[in-house]
DNA sequence: GCACAACTCTAACGTCGTTAGAGCAAATCT
DNA sequence: AGATTTGCTCTAACGACGTTAGAGTTGTGC
């Protein structure tokens, strides 16, 4: 059966969500497509090129998501659509964020909607540089939000037992680290609500001129 | 010559600078201490202990410069010294981010800090959650900047080759993407000013109530 | 029917983290 | 003092990985 660049990409990202992405083998995957690891080659000429393409339909898939549904105009609602919807993407596939953390796009489809996001907020008044900043903020803060969040839940629902909450606090002086044992339950769980707070922060922090 | 793990993991962070991440491997810092690899295996039970070693005294070392010098009593103050230390710590080794960011810390010297930053933040008036979403993202953005930082100026002043801005523009049609063009010159360059700027918008977020 | 391109295969290389288990010197015990 | 144990090192090798070289195989256009 033949094979070509997509189907490798599409298996890929399946094998992702199965075994994570330390354990995404070439040889693995080319099991799954019933080739042998060396095929993959002719149509990749190396595995973070693959990776990168992975990278590059996970963003795509997502790319949708990122804009407000209706017709919203308050740039507060673009930017909150922008976090949330690309920590809804990141979160579709295992390893998701670092996924994307580590790759270079390979095509444009993702920065369309960058660019229409980024042109909304210097409509809404922004600087280009005021826009620029403040997306790169929100992206910079969420790609690795959402890494610490898989780290804790590999797979949505499922807590890694590398964090126990209380083994973590079992292991902390209470006298010494009050406010570190209390943050335990704010950082390692709810971290829907948590991400949301933050990037309320970075919201805020763009309403208001420097001082 | 005996070798015990705080010369070892020394030895790591020397190489660390010397090679990277990447090709910090277990045989060439064998090599360096002149012991054979599995002799390693007597002091660190895997690689990525050692990492956490390492990642550990990172921080332990920078945790004196992540508190603002004389008596500042402002929040602000300490939000932004907690920053910008952090990132200055981050960049005082090659790969250094990557290196904090993969690790889990195996002592306590940078939590004190960071319990003393958190208990400062209390006293100013900040809820315990909100002094913990405020320097968790703060310490989550930071990491991730330099992350991307280091991946542009793998060693300090030293622009990687793979981060040609007008390689990258050339790739960009210009129609299409007029921001996207300009944002090179902003995302790619003068990391210090474009950090600074994101920390302000941080902490502008965290002077305003909700609303 | 032939040439050429597209795609796949087998075989292997070099490197990596890691394990098993033997050696050996200094410290400790009897 | 001799025996034993502990601390640290060694050699040898395993299994897995990304990757390369180069030889088949299959299909398409002339």
């Amino acid at each position: 059966m033949k094979v070509n660049p997509e189907i490798v990409v599409e298996a890929g990202l399946n094998l992702l969500n199965e075994v994570g992405l330390e354990r995404l083998t070439l040889r693995r995957l080319a099991k799954d497509l019933k080739i042998q690891a060396p095929t993959l080659y002719w149509h990749f000429k190396s595995k973070q090129e693959l990776i990168d393409a992975m990278a590059t339909l996970v963003l795509a898939e997502g790319a949708t998501c990122l804009v407000p549904s209706k017709g919203a105009r308050e740039w507060k609602t673009w930017v909150n659509a922008f976090g949330m919807g690309l920590r809804q993407t990141l979160l579709r596939y295992r390893d998701g964020a670092r996924v994307v953390a580590g790759s270079r796009l390979t095509d444009t489809v993702y920065m369309e909607t960058v660019e229409r996001i980024g042109s909304h907020l210097v409509e809404a008044g922004f600087s280009v540089r005021q826009a620029v900043v403040l997306l790169s903020t929100v992206y910079t803060f969420t790609v690795s939000f959402v890494i610490e969040e898989q780290a804790v839940f590999p797979v949505e629902g499922k807590r890694s037992p590398a964090y126990d909450l209380r083994k973590r606090n079992a292991e902390l002086d209470a006298n010494k680290f009050p406010l570190l044992r209390q943050s335990g339950a704010i950082l390692f769980d709810r971290f829907e609500q948590r991400y949301k707070d933050s990037l309320d922060l970075i919201v805020r922090g763009a309403s208001f001129p420097k001082m």
